[in-house]
DNA sequence: GTAGTCAGTGAACAGTCGTACGCTGAAACC
DNA sequence: GGTTTCAGCGTACGACTGTTCACTGACTAC
C-alpha cells in the first residue's frame, strides 16, 4: 500500500491547530472573566492537553493575551475596511457604518469583547498591544480623511483628532452593544440610534471646523 | 480615674474603620490587576486581618467591588460638580474642564483607574453599578444642558446624546491620562490638548446642530 | 533505515485560594 | 451588675494554582 506517509508538514500543522485551539478556548473563557484572572490550567483543561503542554506554545498567559490581540486584529481590519469602503452621502454613510459595526460585533462578539475589556484591563503588555493597534488604525483613518474633499485645508493634528474621535466612537459603540447582549433588540436599536446621532454631530462639527473651531482666532 | 468608658460608638466606628481599610487596600492592589483576579486573602493580608474577618464586612469580592463603586462616586461627584460650576466663554470653559479632569485624575488616580478598568471588567454586578452611576451623571448633565441658552430648542433625545458624549469624553480622557502615568508631563500635555480639541469640535457641532443636524430635513 | 526533533505526557513541587468552624474578649445594652 | 452582641482570630479543609522534570512516541531529515 503506497499510503502517503502522512501529508507533509503534519507536525507543524498539528502544532498550529493546538495553538489555535488554546487561543479560541481562551477567548471563550474570557467572555465571563478578564485576562488577569484567566488560569493556565483552565485553558489547557478546556482544550484537553496537559498544563505543561501550554508552554510549547506560549511562555505564559500574558503572552497568549498578546497573541490574541494580533488575532483579534483580523476582525477589526475587516470591519474598518468595510467602513472605509462605504460611499454615498453623509447620512447614508453614517447609517451603513453603524450597521456594519453592529453586524461585526454580533457575528464575532468574543473578539470585540476581548478588545474592549482588555483595552483597560490589568495586563500591561496586552493593554499596550491593543493601544498600538488602535493607534495604527487611527493613523490609517487620518490618511483617508486627509484625502476627503470636505476636509481640505485641515491641519494634520486636527485630522488626527477627528480620526481618534471616530475610532473611540467605534469602540464605545461596540462596548455598549456587547453589554446589551445579542437578544436585546430594543436596546440595540437605542444604541445604534444614539451612535448615528453622535456621528452626525461630529460631522456637523467638522463641516464648520474651519469657520470657528481653531483657537488661533481668539 | 474617671476615664470615660471609651467614646460611645467605638464598636461601630472600629468596624467602619476596618471596612474602610479593606476598601482602600483593595483599591491599591487594583492598580496592578483587575477585580476579577483580586483575592480575598490578598486583601485581608494587606489590611492585617484574618481571611475570615473579611466576611464580617462583605459577602465576597464582587460585593466589595460594588461598595468600591459607591465610594468612588465621591471623586466623580466632586469632579463633575466642579466642571458644572465653571463659567466664562466656551474656550475658557473647555480649558478649565480639561484642567479639572487632569487634576482630579492626578490626585485620585486609584479611584479613576478602578472606574475605567472595571467599567468593562469581568465582574458583571460591578459593571452594572458603574454603568448606572455614569447614566445618572449623564442625566444630570442633560438637565443642566437643557437650561443652557445656546441649546434652546433642542430635542430631549439630542440633549441626552450630547451629555453622553461629554461623559464618555471625560472617561476616555481619564483613561488616557492614567495610561500615560503621573510623570509623563509631555504625554499628559498631548492628551489634554487633544481633548480640548475634541470638546471644541463637539461645541462647533452643537452650535450648528439645529441648522443641519436633524435627519428630518433629509 | 536510522538518528534527531519536539509536541504533548504525567507526576510531583510548593504555594495559594475561598470557606467554615468554634472561640475570645471587649464593647453595648438593660 | 450581669448578659448579650459581634469583630476578629486560629485552624483546618479540600481544591486549585503555575512551574519543573524526565519521559514517550510520532513525525522529519538525511
Amino acid at each position: 500500500m503506497s499510503h502517503s506517509p502522512d501529508p507533509p508538514g503534519t507536525r507543524q500543522a498539528q502544532k498550529l491547530r493546538t495553538r489555535q485551539a488554546l487561543m479560541s478556548a481562551s477567548l471563550e473563557l474570557l467572555e465571563q472573566q478578564s485576562l488577569s484572572s484567566l488560569g493556565l490550567r483552565e485553558v489547557t483543561r478546556a482544550v484537553g492537553i496537559s498544563p505543561a503542554g501550554f508552554y510549547r506554545h506560549f511562555c505564559g498567559i500574558p503572552d497568549l493575551g498578546v497573541a490574541l490581540v494580533e488575532e483579534t486584529l483580523g476582525s477589526l481590519r475587516a470591519l474598518t475596511a468595510a467602513i472605509l469602503a462605504e460611499t454615498g452621502d453623509t447620512e447614508r454613510r453614517i447609517a451603513r457604518t453603524v450597521e456594519l459595526i453592529a453586524r461585526h460585533v454580533a457575528e464575532q462578539p468574543a473578539y470585540f469583547r476581548f478588545l474592549v475589556r482588555e483595552r483597560t484591563g490589568g495586563v500591561a503588555p496586552v493593554r499596550r498591544a491593543i493601544a498600538t493597534q488602535l493607534d495604527l488604525f487611527s493613523e490609517e483613518l487620518t490618511e483617508v480623511l486627509a484625502a476627503e474633499t470636505e476636509l481640505r485645508g485641515w491641519q494634520p493634528e486636527d485630522l488626527r483628532m477627528l480620526a481618534g474621535m471616530y475610532v473611540d466612537q467605534m469602540v464605545m459603540t461596540a462596548a455598549a452593544l456587547l453589554e446589551a447582549g445579542p437578544d436585546a433588540t430594543e436596546e440595540t436599536a437605542r444604541i445604534t440610534r444614539a451612535t448615528r446621532r453622535r456621528l452626525r454631530l461630529i460631522n456637523v462639527g467638522s463641516a464648520h471646523w474651519l469657520d470657528e473651531g481653531q483657537p488661533s482666532s481668539a
